[in-house]
DNA sequence: CCATATCTGTCAGACACTGACAAGCATGGC
DNA sequence: GCCATGCTTGTCAGTGTCTGACAGATATGG
């Protein structure tokens, strides 16, 4: 009843019309940049008023952003059927791949890149997408202290480690969406994730889970 | 003439008077909550207009994480003045080492937890705090850029070493910074840093200034 | 003592966001 | 076909952050 992703027709009709905001307001934001788009041009965009844009948004960042929090839980389950044996670092590489593949599918790649490029360009937009980035490092400190704990060789709950490797990992991420922007000509963010990845990774000082 | 710190009569009463906001504002953050508090009610504390306590901080969040700023200059200057054979991550550590030394000088230690903590539990500090070691990030990547440049050794502008670096170590201050608020007892923030950047580190595939 | 610069309060406004209410429109039982 | 129910929508009103403009108070420097 909550929020799930019901295939009735209320909840398809909802997520028909929240596509329909998020694209005009897409093509706004590109045309004459986030800060100077306010609701109400949005609102008019699509025939709507206000309020009602906010009904389907709770923050103008969601607009935005709104489509990187469906990924989230595709990733955090593609993080779950990892085995169990795999290096963690390995683990993320493949957890972020299914990001990547997102981003880089076709029919709506043309519009990753400008979207990406706001996003990092405009203050409050980074720093809503480093909250979810924050935010989604809690569930996968959580998923990696429960992996450890199948294991045998559970965490301290004090114990940096886990949070440690997992903020690197994501660090690498952001690297990596960095250089991809910054390449000329324009290479894949698959690759240019594979060599931020590849530039660090996790010490194992003593035996810790193989 | 623009920003400095200059020790003249109007920077300095200048100052004081955003001390004295602050810290009023940080009184009445502890007590009633971030958000729960309005500019109103901190203007009304120190006897101003609300107008004029946005003359002195930009924005609700930089009477929080103003001092930051302060600290992130002389960060950048102990990162220059390390040794330029040193490897990365010890230079990091100890560009890191300047904030957890100011975070636990005696004197104003007290308010650094729970000042702390509220930035960690409210999501618009939180993103405000992330959103500011991105932007010290880039200054760091200039640096370690300069410094590779000066060694001979330079980096691609689209290779993600130095950024991959930056941000796996900034991931373990922020990881510290975690596993110190949840330690019981109390540990210092310094072991927990130490900790934090002892689980991963750079991988030095070939010779790359030593 | 005066010209200049700075600080201040007040007013007004833009903008994001929220709650409340009533009207429109659908679905589903009768 | 008809009506009750529930969801969606627009409108209105309000809060809170933040900004610009103006005028008065205060301080600085010649």
């Amino acid at each position: 009843m909550s929020e799930k992703q019901q295939a009735g027709l209320r909840a398809r009709t909802r997520r028909a019309v929240r596509r329909e905001i998020a694209q005009a307001a897409e093509a706004l934001f590109v045309e004459r940049g986030f800060e100077a788009t306010t609701i109400d041009d949005i609102a008019a965009a699509v025939g709507m008023s206000q309020r009602s844009v906010h009904r389907y948004f709770a923050s103008k960042e969601e607009i935005v952003l709104g489509k990187f929090d469906l990924v989230v839980d595709d990733m955090l389950a593609a993080l779950r059927d990892r085995p169990a044996a795999e290096p963690i670092w390995t683990s993320l590489h493949r957890t972020f791949d299914v990001m990547v593949a997102l981003a880089e599918a076709p029919g709506h790649a043309e519009l990753v890149e400008p979207i990406h490029r706001i996003v990092f360009r405009t203050p409050a937009l980074l720093a809503a997408y480093l909250q979810r980035l924050q935010r989604m490092q809690d569930a996968v400190v959580s998923e990696l202290r429960a992996r450890a704990e199948a294991a045998g060789t559970p965490y301290a709950d004090d114990d940096p480690t886990p949070r440690a490797v997992t903020a690197a990992a994501f660090g690498c991420l952001i690297a990596a969406q960095h250089s991809w922007l910054a390449s000329t000509p324009k290479g894949s963010l698959a690759s240019a994730l594979g060599r931020a990845m590849a530039t660090v990774g996790p010490r194992e000082p003593e035996a810790h889970h193989s």
